[in-house]
RNA sequence: CGGGACGUAGCGCAGUCUGGUAGCGCAUCACACUGGGGGUGUGGGGGUCGCAGGUUCGAAUCCUGCCGUCCCGACCA
């Protein structure tokens, strides 16, 4: 993408609303720009990042066996009596009139349109386990929305729900969402913390938090440093063999909220307490027949009869993401992307436009990076000694390269990496493999 | 939902107390000079001062009502 061409404004100055620095950052950065209280429009560089995010969340849910669909904004309110829930879901739900008086809602979550489809669908035992997943936009009327997009009343989420026969089968379903979350967040740099959880509202009697790491995180975190030295599940994990000696590996280890940490009843040695600051981003849950008992979510048997469906729900803040990952990696300079997630892998800076050699240079360069594929941004705007770099740096590309007359007299240019911020150079004529690298990787 | 604050150009703010028809920095536009880390100079453009009433010869400024936004607490992907 060319910065002439990019659709892309920042700002020197922090609007006074933002008081956190993700929602700083993302505004600066021209990531979002507010339309009302809790409520943004994504602009391009933002949706980049949005949309990276959601692939990575798409990959690992198609890796563990769940397959996507997409379900409606608007619910209806009917459905949502059937559940019982319609009632006591409270003033977090939007509820909606159309013209006929019938009542909608614009939905805080989809476990009645899912159960309802799975229960009209799916009538034999052979037909399951079944995982589904959506990634939509939901709206939940928070009393306060803050923090940008953290907190925000509408927000992107990953939601999906597991069916299956009897419980164990619905711990395994489980149990690949909590490994395919911990492989999830990996991907994005992040360093997460499944913690044992309330079920709230959703039901239930199994339930995980998922808080990544974050100095300015909302809330304090302590875990068992054993728990942070575990490794990631590698992407030959085996959903289908038996995952609970690995789950346990994870589940064994204290891990708490502040509000759940009790320092008299905590037995981690204190010289192994971790105490730090954390970010919830998902949430699984095992609940049994909660929903699909109620809404008639059944199948027969081989004997028969009527097996009423074991279910589970997951869900992952995509667009809290954004935010949370900002909050864990940015410095005085802007935002640091993990390159996983960056809205351009590598940016090309003209030091000098109007410069033949200088603009020929940076038009190859870019030309070449395209073709191997890489997400390049090429500022070629040629304005300010200095605003282009910041630019850079403020939106967080990983790789700048540098191009000017005075590098390529040596036949030059100059590489900076964001994160760390050192400088090297390399010579033009073997740019070609450190393309080919980055393409790759 | 309880407590607090704010609303003046795209962003950050001054002006409001003490009424006289709007200003500063950044951004933006033009030109020139520049160019190796938030350029320099000169000259421009942009605001029914959140909205609606009221008081007054005259309202950004005083009064009333409404709307919006943010912060602290109780609640959450």
């Amino acid at each position: 993408m060319r910065r002439t061409r990019l659709f892309l404004s920042t700002l020197k100055e922090t609007p006074s609303e933002a008081q956190i620095v993700s929602h700083r950052l993302m505004l600066r950065a021209g990531l979002v720009r507010q339309s009302a209280s809790g409520i943004y429009t994504w602009l391009p560089t933002g949706l980049r990042v949005l949309q990276k995010i959601a692939q990575i969340v798409r990959e690992e849910q198609d890796r563990a066996g769940a397959q996507e669909v997409l379900m409606p904004t608007i619910q209806s309110a009917e459905l949502w009596r059937g559940s019982g829930r319609y009632d006591d879901y409270g003033k977090e739900m939007l509820r909606i009139t159309d013209r006929h008086d019938r009542e909608l809602l614009y939905g805080p979550t989809a476990e009645e349109v899912i159960t309802d489809i799975v229960a009209s669908e799916i009538s034999s035992y052979r037909d399951l386990p079944k995982n589904l997943y959506n990634i939509q936009w939901k709206f939940r009327d928070e009393v306060r929305p803050r923090f940008g997009v953290m907190r925000g009343r509408e927000f992107l989420m990953k939601d999906n729900y597991s069916f299956d026969l009897d419980k164990a089968g619905a711990v395994h379903s489980y149990n690949k969402m909590f490994l395919a979350y911990l492989r999830t967040y990996a991907r994005m740099g992040l360093k997460a913390v499944p913690m044992a959880a309330d079920t709230g509202p959703i039901g239930g009697d199994l339930s995980h938090e998922f808080i990544i790491l974050a100095e300015t995180g909302e809330s304090a975190v302590f875990c068992d440093e054993a728990l942070l030295a575990l490794d990631t599940p590698g992407d030959d994990i085996d959903y289908e063999s038996d995952l609970q000696g690995l789950v346990d590996q994870w589940t064994a280890h204290y891990a708490a909220t502040d509000e759940k940490h009790d320092p008299e009843t905590c037995d981690v040695p204190a010289e192994r307490l971790v105490t730090a600051r954390g970010i919830e981003v998902g949430h699984i849950f095992y609940f049994g027949t909660k929903y699909s008992a109620p809404l008639g979510a059944t199948v027969q048997g081989a004997d028969g009869q009527q097996i009423t469906l074991e279910m589970g729900s997951y869900g992952i803040g995509v667009s809290r993401l954004v935010g949370a990952i900002i909050e864990a990696s940015h410095d005085d300079n802007g935002i640091i992307w993990p390159e996983s997630v960056a809205p351009w892998t590598v940016g090309v800076i003209n030091l000098k436009v109007g410069d033949a050699d200088c603009d020929a240079t940076c038009e190859k360069i870019y030309a070449d990076l395209q073709a191997a594929g890489v997400e390049v941004l090429y500022d070629d705007r040629g304005e300010r000694a200095g605003g282009k770099f910041a630019d850079m740096d403020l939106v967080g590309i990983p790789w700048q390269l540098m191009v000017g007359p005075r590098g390529l007299k040596d036949g030059k240019i100059e590489v900076k990496q964001r994160a760390g911020g050192e400088k090297s150079e390399i010579a033009l004529n073997v740019l070609g493999d450190w393309i080919a690298a980055r393409a790759t990787s």
